[in-house]
DNA sequence: AACCGACATGTCATCGATGACATATCAGAA
DNA sequence: TTCTGATATGTCATCGATGACATGTCGGTT
């Protein structure tokens, strides 16, 4: 159609100033009685929308937020996240910008530089691909919120405690009577920076079990120990790797009774291994699962340690807005939080059977 | 930190007007050589990073594209979509809003608007909540593009032809022998509009269903059709709703060798039910779904009709920027794209056993 | 009568980038 | 010598909204 009314015209069909116009639609300032309605009446003749663009400009703020995010394919976890954070940021009145960064750093920083050129009032990371890009947002001012991830200890973040949930799983699966328990998970080096201020995810995850172990007084058996290749994505791989974990530990000679497996989709893939092998979960084997993405609610429900993925989302909002830059100027201090985590029984975990 | 350098920083820095650092940036117009040295010096120093706000306002063109979308969690094929739509849009230099509708016409009113302030370069509407809102975008001038769904026939839209999917899914049954086949989908009154200039996906899945059985000249056995609330969403709910109808499959006398679910996430529930009944797929019972979501790539895999998401989402982004009014004005008449599925065959469909 | 505060409305610089236009220099052509 | 075109650079209005400030009116006080 045509171009969108702008202020002007709306003040020159109504025969007032621009500067009226604007009282009239926020609502502040004096307006005549009569003024208002005319005003009113001329904006709703053009149809007047008005333009964020010039609003953004002059105010300085554009009320946006910049999401840079793995792959919002790759696995539910960020998709939920995304989420979380759209739905909090809107009743800030912001929008989100969405940036998939497909584990490329060099991706990466062209994101956080279009975020920076585009202004966006914060900048949310749920892509720890290269702790440089941190930087580079908070350099140009512009508060910078970490998920699942910490690059140094003076930054923002949403955490979950990954110890605490496998421990919980752990235990969950001692309660159940097992005690020749084995591990499928991702290999902690490919998933960690050096510079980092926290173990990763999969450090997390791996450490906590061998804790739960030595705890219960349990020797470590590292043949039950499957370190995999994690390609951190949906296709068939992962899955694949899962099940190739599985296979390895059910060919073991005194195979486990039960498997912590972490991450959904690699329990997904163990679970299909103990199938095809002709054994039954939870009967011959119990398999438990670690994020409760959907994955865990299909087919076999699986048993899994639940994340609070969408308000994980909620929460890197609201840490942005602390750390919006106040009238106040209050240098507010790094925000960190932490979340936790539920376990979600379902199907996939038994008693063993007593051998 | 402190605010972002200016154009006029940068011209000052370097002794020179902001014409000339414009013209150093865009590399256009005529620059002395020593002059581009030292601006390109300045640029550095300051760590100058162009002000995109001010650059939309000023060329009345943002390179944005708005994405409604009705929840980025609930399917997985969404999340595709958008990526598939986020990765073109970055070609073209543009950034997307992510907007979740969350099946709320209201909502997806205030997306529109939101939009439409923003001054999005365009709209991609996966959510087809209220046609209504489609044309709220139109009268504002901005490119409107539907996917897999057509609320009037001089709309621009993305389509797959899910007749010929589904009509290749049933006939791969038929070719491995199948003659008694039901079906598991979603209820069409339920996601259709009455203005549609086309049927619904629901409809269209249906109807090739029963056009397939005819053509075969099988006749028609309602029992056999599983009509189910549908959720669309990725809760526990419409893997419930596919096992629930694969439960009445299941106790019906002469009860069909294969099954035809509209969608992998009732697929999925459906080879649940089968597990559950104590019955094996594809040995007992073929199941055949719809999409390709990872949802058919887990656990038991899934033969299903596969969606080229990715490339929907890229198509949708290339009919946007094919509207942007061009300089020339050229008024371009409404683009249809439909892209072709795929028959995806995996461990889920055989032959059926000779009773 | 002079003044004050509440009310009403208009003027205009500003945010930052852009590009049309004006100005200026210089080498080579007529 | 004068003119022309290529080269080089500066000036400034513009995009649209905002808010500080100026101006103006009116009823009611001292």
């Amino acid at each position: 159609m045509q171009k969108a009314a702008s202020l002007k015209d709306v003040a020159r069909l109504a025969g007032v100033s621009t500067a009226t116009v604007t009282r009239v639609l926020h609502n502040n300032g004096y307006v005549g009685e009569e003024t208002r309605a005319r005003v009113t009446s001329a904006l709703k003749e053009t149809g007047y929308q008005l333009n964020v663009v010039a609003q953004s400009l002059r105010k300085q703020q554009t009320r946006t937020l910049g999401h840079l995010l793995n792959t919002i394919t790759r696995n539910p976890f960020f998709a939920e996240v995304a989420l979380g954070l759209e739905e909090q940021a809107l009743r800030h009145g912001c929008n989100v910008f969405i940036y998939n960064v497909q584990a490329s750093a060099e991706r990466e920083r062209l994101g956080v530089e279009t975020f920076i050129r585009r202004r966006t009032d914060g900048i949310v990371f749920t892509s720890p691909v290269d702790p440089a890009n941190v930087d580079l947002a908070a350099k140009a001012g512009i508060p910078v919120v970490q998920v699942d991830w910490l690059a140094k200890a003076d930054h923002n973040a949403v955490l979950v405690d990954n110890e605490v949930g496998a421990i919980e799983a752990m235990e969950h699966l001692f309660a159940l009577g097992h005690r020749r328990i084995g591990f499928i998970g991702a290999d902690p080096a490919r998933f960690r920076h050096s510079a980092d201020a926290r173990p990763s995810v999969a450090e997390q995850r791996l450490s906590a079990y061998r804790k739960s172990l030595a705890t219960m007084g349990i020797a470590a058996d590292e043949a039950l120990v499957q370190i995999r290749p994690y390609y951190y994505s949906l296709d068939e791989r992962d899955a694949a790797e899962g099940y190739a974990g599985m296979r390895e530990l059910l060919t073991l000679r005194r195979r486990p009774t039960a498997v912590f497996a972490t991450c959904d989709i690699l329990a997904a893939g163990a679970l299909q291994a103990v199938h095809d092998a002709g054994l039954r979960v939870p009967d011959d084997i119990s398999v438990i699962g670690f994020d409760d993405t959907y994955a865990a609610r299909l087919s076999p429900p699986l048993t899994t340690v639940a994340l609070p993925m969408r308000e994980i989302g909620q929460r890197a909002a609201d840490l942005v807005f602390r750390h919006m830059p106040a009238p106040s100027d209050a240098t507010t201090g790094p925000s960190i939080v932490t979340l936790p985590s539920r376990l979600s029984i379902r199907g996939s975990t038994a008693a063993p059977v007593s051998s």
